[in-house]
DNA sequence: TGACAAATTTGGAACGTTCCAATTATTTAG
DNA sequence: CTAAATAATTGGAACGTTCCAAATTTGTCA
């Protein structure tokens, strides 16, 4: 079936020119004549050749060899589908494809995918670092010259690039505008709190608090694994408070989107009842019902800007690892009952 | 920074062995001492040794590159997100790694990426493919005798083998439920009409109008971008026509989503004043409000079956084409008003 | 026209692996 | 103890490209 492969070699020898002459134009090399090229090209086609870039790779330098890696602890999460399609427009135009891989959050598994990707040759890794990685797994990356960037996730320690949502601010944001629609009693939902993002955002909120005049209780702050069931038993554990709250700010979309659940199986509708304000904006937030206030972050801009900065890296051979963060802005929807809908809503009754 | 490559030949001179010998180490071969090996692997771990795939290529077949390709026609689509998260649950422990590439829909961006992929070597591919691919796009990849299967859709007349959902029995057994539940204007709503996706589903749906004794009328088929917003538009055209369906069978779940946006815009409820059935059972379908009642093709499932399909062609040499349908079942929720829901929902009231 | 410069082309040595045939070391059988 | 068989190891060619230094062609100017 699989017809022997057409080389360099025959390219040349059909053309009636040297290997190197043809290597010339795959490059698209000043240094041929017109002629020639078009010759060679029409060759190329003629021939159907492929280009080999596994043999090219061999020979040059470990950063041409236009794959990057891009590895995500959910995929599932329609925020990561979103950064990856954002980080494949822009690999894509600069004639990169790219490995993606899922870890589902475990660091066995992203051990095993970054090392499977080195043997491949990526000149540049995307990461969004599964729970618990540690500096120490990206060391031999790193030493290796390899460019790195994680995204929405830190990695305490390790040299290497980051883009990461400005979580504080946002998160401030959030619990600002609650408080200026007269909530006091406001929860924050959601999130494992041994990562950065979970901190930082808890930072953002209770600065928030104390600005506005509120005191962050602890017993308003509940952790629960970040996704949409996690966002539900969290709900159910603030609603059996003594002091209820009446307003929430959740770790992530999922999580909201969830809350939002829990609050309907109690008969309290997200929006009127109760305000939730989530963060992320990923597609659905817009269209859900009621739709939700949240932090836009953009996911897809973010896999753009994540992916530009890992081919300045690759390109510049060894630049400083950079911290970049990106930011965000306050959409306000239905689902944190604001002063707008108020009104559409009363229409409607 | 990036200090000089290990290679196999510095192994060689630290283990005191040859560089064949490590080569074998390498593959596992059963040839070597087991002192020898364990000798070899110590080095290999001290030294911090890379494998490097594209050496390997070089020199062996095609076929043995351990990547595989997957594109697909849109990864915002969380049906796709999760038939990638599946397909890289198998090939990833397979020992592969895959490239994944969104098209977006765009033929030309499709050539350009599987043009891509080639040039790297992958030993197979999975496609999605977009709007209006012939089977001409595939010829020379198929003739290169590179595995290809396609998913969801098919490409008539393209050699390759095929999973797609058995979309005429899901339809059917769509409409069948509405009818029996009194439904006896049931609109058949999004879609492409000149993909095969819709014209099997649209059979399905004709089959059972005929076989439950209705009339398949053709102003109840709308078609429209198979989007959340095509369903709004859609719903939008079946709510002016003279006599109003009162039940619709969507053509996917995103437009079932869609359709639900469009009642509410006209203080209709779905569920209760209205019936939706979507298809395809996409995470949301079973959170959303009302749960979308939906034909379930367990897309992450697919994609492990497509993967399983694609690496048994590989391993298999060039094994023939080979067409399955993936068999789909109704999943009862809310959205269409069951019985059972009916029950729930008053208990509310 | 001759000399020099510029433009184009080229052979061969790499790159890091695998494969083959051949070699050497170790067992086993007689 | 030797021959044959088996186990383990090995050097070198090959894979398809790029890169370098050198060679060839073409063009320019006096």
């Amino acid at each position: 079936m699989s017809r022997e492969r057409v080389t360099v070699i025959d390219i040349a020898h059909a053309a009636g020119v040297s290997k190197s002459t043809v290597s010339l134009v795959l490059q698209g090399s000043p240094l041929v004549n017109e002629g020639t090229r078009a010759r060679v090209n029409a060759v190329i086609r003629e021939l159907g050749y492929v280009y080999n870039r596994g043999a090219a790779n061999l020979r040059q330098s470990h950063s041409k060899s236009k794959i990057i890696g891009i590895v995500v602890n959910d995929l599932t999460n329609s925020f990561f589908a979103e950064l990856a399609v954002g980080v494949d427009m822009v690999v894509q135009s600069a004639g990169y494809v790219q490995f993606l891989s899922n870890t589902g959050e475990s660091v066995d598994r992203q051990r095993e995918v970054i090392a499977s990707m080195r043997e491949h040759g990526i000149s540049g890794l995307i990461l969004s670092p599964a729970r618990g990685t540690e500096a120490a797994d990206l060391k031999t990356l790193v030493a290796s010259g390899i460019p790195v960037v994680n995204v929405v996730r830190q990695v305490a320690g390790a040299k290497v690039s980051s883009l990461v949502s400005d979580n504080r601010t946002g998160m401030h944001e959030a619990v600002r505008h609650l408080a200026g629609l007269g909530h006091g009693r406001i929860a924050f939902l959601g999130g494992f709190p041994d990562t950065a993002v979970f901190a930082d955002r808890l930072a953002g909120y209770r600065d928030a608090m104390v600005a506005m005049g509120l005191v962050p209780q602890d017993d308003l702050v509940i952790s629960s694994a970040p996704s949409r069931a996690g966002g539900v038993a969290a709900i159910e554990r603030a609603l059996v408070l003594n002091e209820r709250p009446t307003a929430a700010v959740c770790l992530n979309d999922a999580v909201a989107f969830g809350v939002c659940d829990g609050l309907r199986a109690h008969r309290l509708e997200p929006g009127s009842d109760f305000a939730v304000i989530g963060f992320d904006d990923v597609i659905e937030a817009q269209t859900a019902v009621p739709a939700l206030t949240t932090i836009s972050v953009d996911p897809q801009g973010m896999g753009r800007r994540a992916a530009q900065l890992l081919l300045k890296q690759i390109n510049a051979g060894n630049a400083e690892a950079e911290a970049v963060v990106s930011s965000v802005r306050l959409v306000v929807r239905q689902s944190c009952g604001a002063a707008s809908d108020k009104r559409e809503r009363l229409a409607l009754l």
